[in-house]
DNA sequence: CGATAGGTTGAGTCGCATCAACCGGGGTGG
DNA sequence: CCACCCCGGTTGATGCGACTCAACCTATCG
């Protein structure tokens, strides 16, 4: 299994065999979990950079009277919060989708491969300002998009950040996770994710049956989501947002 | 004028007059701007750091549309993305609420203090992830609470952080900003703004008058809109949590 | 003094929530 | 092997929170 942190920031810089190797060296201790278990939770000392391998995470975070608002989504090759150790408690939590291989990172290692490589440091960072980027189109989503149009971003979202990790065939990929999981991401409740996700699949712009998500038509669902994938910051490689 | 970026750091590090005073050089270039305009836009090359010294500005996105989202607000001691260079294009803009005064940072600048100080490299560390976390509690809000809630919330949190750069007086704050821009940000429309704070100022829990919020009593409205402050994260002070 | 930006209020509508029932499949235990 | 359960998905009925449209009010400013 080839490190899809690997996979993903070759998209950001060109790297050379030894920063590959730097890369790989990081994942030492893994963890496995299963799915809907917390990785770490609010309150919590973080005590290492927690990297996912392979199945989908969360942050999450709880309201006093029991309301969840899912707050991102983490796929293979995220890494969560490089520099947490700043803070001294968690303000949120996270959690697992679906069954979890993640690699714990301690600080140490994070710092040594920036020191190492201005590339590396740069492809970090590039990290750390994507996933601000997906955080504010998340934003964007829950304040002005409609229900239909606020599914179809995040499947386009997903689609193009699982393809980056070359998680996804011509056009489908997995996609694991419960419909009350994708109404807690989404601020919409159960019945209606399910309602709406009837409309896209009328509209023929989605297929979505057992854990498979088709879109037939990328550029369809895009214009009917109003999607601009310009957030994702694929620089060097702007052939992935193209699917043809 | 005291760099209010100073004041805001000091929650988080104790400084040294020399961080103190590295911390005022990078104020050079400043840069004044008028209520409504452009400190730059969606697609542009970011060219230095953003550091608000005065008055109100906001990240925002404006959709094909035309519907727009504030995604953040900025306020005096508030460093707009200290690492955007890494990025080629701003996937958003930036713009003004009110007559602004900025300062505009180098790279080079901002990499000279990391440098210098490992406490002002963590403190830089500190803002960033704190910004990072108040993105994540907008979309909590966005995505759960009511507009009561919403409003009150975003109350809370904009007095504590005015707070902390001194721009408090016992129960009240400036609040310059229109219920428009209050909408864009809260993803709700002018006239539920508008009939949202009627309710709010009916509970006694505000009184807004022009440009001045008054918070009578911190505590219920805390209560009232689920605020906990801990994601602000002023882990060395916590006695500004405090209202009494 | 008129123009204009911002705020306020009412009436009608719509998107989404809630409540409730039901379905289907995979896993478990008798 | 079948009965049962439970989880996730699906559907209908009804209600509420927030939107839209539209009018009007108020303060500020040239």
């Amino acid at each position: 299994m080839v490190n899809p942190l690997i996979r993903k920031l070759e998209h950001f810089a060109r790297l050379t065999s030894g920063e590959r190797q730097a890369l790989e060296r990081v994942v030492q201790t893994t963890r496995r979990l299963g799915p809907r278990e917390d990785v770490i939770r609010d309150g919590d000392r973080p005590r290492h950079v927690n990297l996912i391998l392979e199945g989908w995470a969360c942050r999450y975070k709880q309201l006093e009277d029991g309301r969840r608002q899912v707050i991102s989504i983490f796929l293979p090759g995220d890494l969560c919060d490089p520099h947490v150790f700043v803070l001294r408690k968690m303000d949120h939590s996270l959690g697992t989708l679906t069954p979890v291989l993640l690699a714990e990172i301690p600080e140490a290692a994070i710092r040594e491969i920036s020191a190492e490589s201005r590339t590396l440091s740069e492809a970090l960072w590039w990290e750390m300002l994507v996933t601000a980027a997906i955080q504010r189109e998340w934003t964007v989503s829950l304040g002005q998009r409609l229900a239909t149009e606020r599914l179809g971003h995040l499947f386009c979202e997903l689609f193009m950040r699982l393809k980056a990790v070359g998680l996804t065939s011509e056009t489908s990929c997995e996609f694991p996770i419960t419909q009350a999981d994708l109404g807690d991401a989404m601020g919409l409740s159960t019945v209606h994710i399910n309602r709406t996700l009837k409309e896209l699949r009328a509209a023929g712009l989605i297929r979505l049956r057992g854990r498979q998500l088709t879109i037939p038509d990328f550029a369809a669902l895009r214009a009917a989501s109003l999607f601009d994938p310009a957030y994702l910051h694929h620089e060097r490689d702007p052939s992935i947002l193209h699917d043809d």
